[in-house]
DNA sequence: CTTAACTTTCAGAAATTTCTGAAAATTGTA
DNA sequence: TACAATTTTCAGAAATTTCTGAAAGTTAAG
């Protein structure tokens, strides 16, 4: 499989970029590739366009179906396996997203959540505790909101970030409306 | 500098969470460490708490102050460099979030956008660009979003994460108002 | 200017991650 | 069951990243 110097573009910078993303360079390459390419492509056809051998493209399939991103297919009379992009642009991104969260935030929330547990001994220990609390409640939003986000339907993620500066005219609305959040504002230092 | 056990379990998992944060070990346990630390720190200090070589830590606040997270001070006759993390948590947070928006999005869209002027040639190509206009597309309107979420103020953004099953209610308000956006979903595939 | 205190640099060592390729395992077909 | 096609595994090689520590650089004070 021959890729045209746009391709061979895009996809070598998806394996630059990969490690920032959190997977290595040639998961990254691979994906790439399966993400612009229409057909079915199979692990030979990956090994021989990315001139990496056949067992790091196994390994990387592996990976990039623990992320979600791949979906195995089956070519009638082909006893080997074709892969493409788990769905559309959007749906990969909103996976990668998700799969990042997770990555990133579950394991420290866990930690944090059991450092809370223990009593602080001395003020030094007091003021590192209050320091990992803080850390944890925003974590926590943090969390929460990202998952508020990836439940939303494509339509809805679509307005709201197409809301650019109207998002601060949406928030004031929301405290008229409500007025819940009105007076804890006020406090603030 | 003797750190307690708490300190110890948070600033060890800091480091190993950093490179998933895009740092790396000894980076992301400096961070940790100034930042449930109240006094100032110097490099001496740092190098001894984390067991790394003086060298190490040179690079390492370098780099920290490369991500605008930690600030110098100076203590009166006291020719050390001192250092503390840059302002509260909820500061470090929008500066890591901010950092990282740079070096994750930028250059991609840097890329995808020179991509995008060169003219397909044959159909392979087309089918290839028009997978790129996609992935730019998502990919500059996240960038724009992230911007935005990062000019709000604490108060707006605690009250946008906080909202939950909310988002979709004021979502709809939204539409409602203004009416702008429901010819165009009207017409979704 | 000189010196001592401190910081930075950077070549090479150490640690870690990624990759290869041959062998083992698996799977469908006859 | 036997066999050939295909995938997976994994030990060690290669590549990359991180770290050390000694030397060079900088700066303030006398």
């Amino acid at each position: 499989m021959k890729l045209s110097n746009q391709a061979q573009a895009f996809v070598l910078h998806f394996g630059e970029m990969g490690s920032r993303w959190g997977f290595n360079r040639t998961v990254g390459q691979m994906f790439a590739l399966l993400t612009i390419h229409n057909e079915p492509v199979n692990a030979d056809q990956l090994a021989e366009a990315l001139k990496i051998s056949r067992g790091n493209v196994s390994m990387g399939l592996k990976e990039l179906q623990a992320w979600r991103l791949i979906e195995l297919h089956h070519q009638p009379g082909d006893r080997k396996d074709y892969f493409t992009a788990a769905g559309s642009i959007w749906d990969l991104a909103r996976t990668v997203f998700e799969e990042r969260r997770k990555r990133e935030l579950d394991p420290t929330l866990t930690l944090l959540r059991q450092l809370l547990l223990t009593e602080p001994r001395d003020e030094q220990e007091s003021v590192a505790q209050e320091k990992i609390q803080e850390v944890y409640s925003l974590l926590e939003m943090l969390d929460q909101f990202a998952n508020t986000l990836s439940k939303l339907d494509e339509k809805d993620l679509l307005k709201l970030m197409k809301l650019g500066s109207g998002l601060n005219k949406l928030l004031d609305l929301k405290s008229k409306a409500t007025g819940s959040s009105a007076k804890k504002n006020s406090t603030r230092k």
